[in-house]
DNA sequence: CTGAAAGCGCTAACAC
DNA sequence: GTGTTAGCGCTTTCAG
């Protein structure tokens, strides 16, 4: 933290010998610069250190080089891979990331959304469809582009890339059903406030109803899953249900938990009892039994979107309201 | 993507019926301003849905309410966390986190740190104290406080938040010659370019060299780390060299996968061979088997760094250059 | 191809 | 308390 301010436009200018102007075109770009200037420029700015200056660029050009992310949730692994995702296709074109994070909370999600408009992005991606009504409002007015992700049960404000959870939940009871699970339990966390995971259960629901099947016991906690907390409360629902021939989780590290409960508890997976999850985290692929999950392709759902946004700023694609849709596949992880 | 141009501050004024300069401090909160003014100006601003424009008064006021954070990689939980502590100390605070990724690359770090300061951050946080000369000399000429995180092995350009890896190796080590482990192997990935394993490997093996051990295997490949690849490697190391009393991991990741392994083949973990990793991440604790780890606090040296920022920021506090350890702490997973 | 003027939307500094 | 005057550092526009 030392005391220096840094070189300006006007500095750069003044050591190549030439006016702001050709100088900021030089940095920019050889466009409608002579040779001889161009290279002036260039040699002064990296003589000088020269460093530019987004906030100046930015609120002169209209538009800044950053696209805002919107997430429930960093710690979680799935919008971390969502991020990746983002990462891979922005790399390269001087376009940054910044991100917020609502907690699942509509009032943070506002505030976050409003905060991340007032630096003119270049972009909003936004997890979900289910914001307040302020925030839709504030996000149908705006003239940027918005990529809403990892959802497409509702009613999009703009274009949308992502799968549909209730259709995911639906296909992973028909796969149960499939293979003869009768008696089936459910454990989720934080389905409460985590929307999509709600969808999911209720699509799952909706088809065992179809079969004339209910759930036959459901274990649901607040608070963030895990792999530990998964193992926990397995061993909680076998020993009030112990007759249950399949568990579905809200989420895989809750399923990879009740996988290591029953691999210490010497309970046959999948045979006696068939575990399902939600994501295809890569724990799910190592475990030494077969855990039935659906893959998400969350990165691909990340570096769509951050894409979309790329191109219109690049003026290499015109914005269009769109929907992509990148369904999730059932399968063992093993 | 609509095409309405955003109200400004001169609309909320106009529409108030005050200045421009009663608005602003008005909307900044109620310093110097008559409470009738203040709801007058509140007022406008909801009925317009003004939203600001932080370009501009970042522009304007010197310093932006952006903290820019440099880390090798999103994909990894590891970083995911710390970005988690870093949303937590933020929170409520109106600052937001920009973030660039460098694939552990040095010349990709350079840009992305330069582009970084050209927003004007409140402050940096940056992995690692082994940047790029360019990039040391572009952090040590900065007027912003930087904070490296994550390593203390080396000279800290400014402020420091984290723990030394090579301590950690040798401390590892340490642990496993008390248990009395003399068959040691060890399992990297991405040794070559994430030089905090690089230090704690050679911690671990400086430390054994005393006392006249050395790694009887050693296998490390290129890529990143995660369960299924340890589960490989691990199989591929122990049919090279059954005779192996511990795996000393890079990482938990690698661990977890080492330990499902011999789990899957009947190894007795943790009397027959030992297991060690690194990061205290959670799936080792949910394992059915004991696995020994480093846990590293890392969601506190995020949210720390952020702290020191958030701090300054607030005027609640003068920066001093200063070294936070927070050292990892040996256990058994479960 | 180059430059001068004007202004992006806001806030610091100074008046009143 | 409130308003006025100057910019922040850059780019857009328009003239040469």
């Amino acid at each position: 933290m030392d005391n220096k301010s840094r070189a300006t436009l006007a500095d750069v200018a003044a050591a190549a010998g030439v006016s702001k102007m050709t100088a900021s075109r030089a940095l920019r770009g050889a466009r409608d610069v002579s040779k001889n200037n161009f290279e002036k420029v260039q040699k002064a700015a990296r003589e000088i250190g020269y460093v530019g200056n987004h906030l100046a660029s930015a609120l002169s050009g209209k538009r800044s080089d950053l696209i805002g992310v919107v997430i429930p949730s960093i710690a979680n692994i799935v919008f971390a891979e969502v991020l990746a995702g983002i990462a891979e296709a922005i790399e390269g074109t001087g376009l940054q990331t910044v991100f917020g994070v609502t907690d699942y909370d509509l009032n943070t999600e506002n505030d976050v959304i409003r905060n991340m408009l007032s630096w003119n992005p270049a972009g909003l991606i936004v997890t979900g469809l289910d914001q307040s009504n302020d925030a839709k409002r504030l996000l149908e007015n705006t003239d940027i582009p918005v990529v809403q992700i990892m959802d497409l049960d509702g009613d999009p404000i703009d274009t949308c890339v992502g799968f549909s959870h209730r259709a995911a939940g639906a296909e992973m009871a028909a796969s149960l059903l499939e293979m003869g699970r009768k008696r089936i339990g459910y454990i989720g966390r934080g389905v409460d406030v985590d929307v999509r995971a709600k969808k999911r259960l209720n699509g799952f629901r909706e088809h065992l109803s179809h079969a004339n099947i209910d759930l036959m016991a459901t274990k649901i906690g607040a608070g963030p899953s895990g792999t530990n907390i998964g193992r926990e409360m397995t061993s909680e629902l076998l020993s009030q249900h112990p007759d249950l021939d399949c568990i579905y989780y809200s989420n895989d590290d809750l399923a990879a938990g009740g996988a290591l409960h029953c691999i210490a508890s010497g309970i046959a997976v999948p045979d006696t009892l068939t575990l399902a999850g939600f994501n295809g985290l890569e724990i799910i692929t190592s475990l030494p039994v077969s855990v039935l999950t659906s893959r998400t392709p969350r990165r691909d759902v990340g570096r769509t979107a951050a894409q979309l946004i790329v191109d219109v700023q690049k003026g290499s694609n015109n914005w269009k309201k769109q929907t992509l849709e990148f369904p999730p596949v059932i399968a063992f992880g093993t």
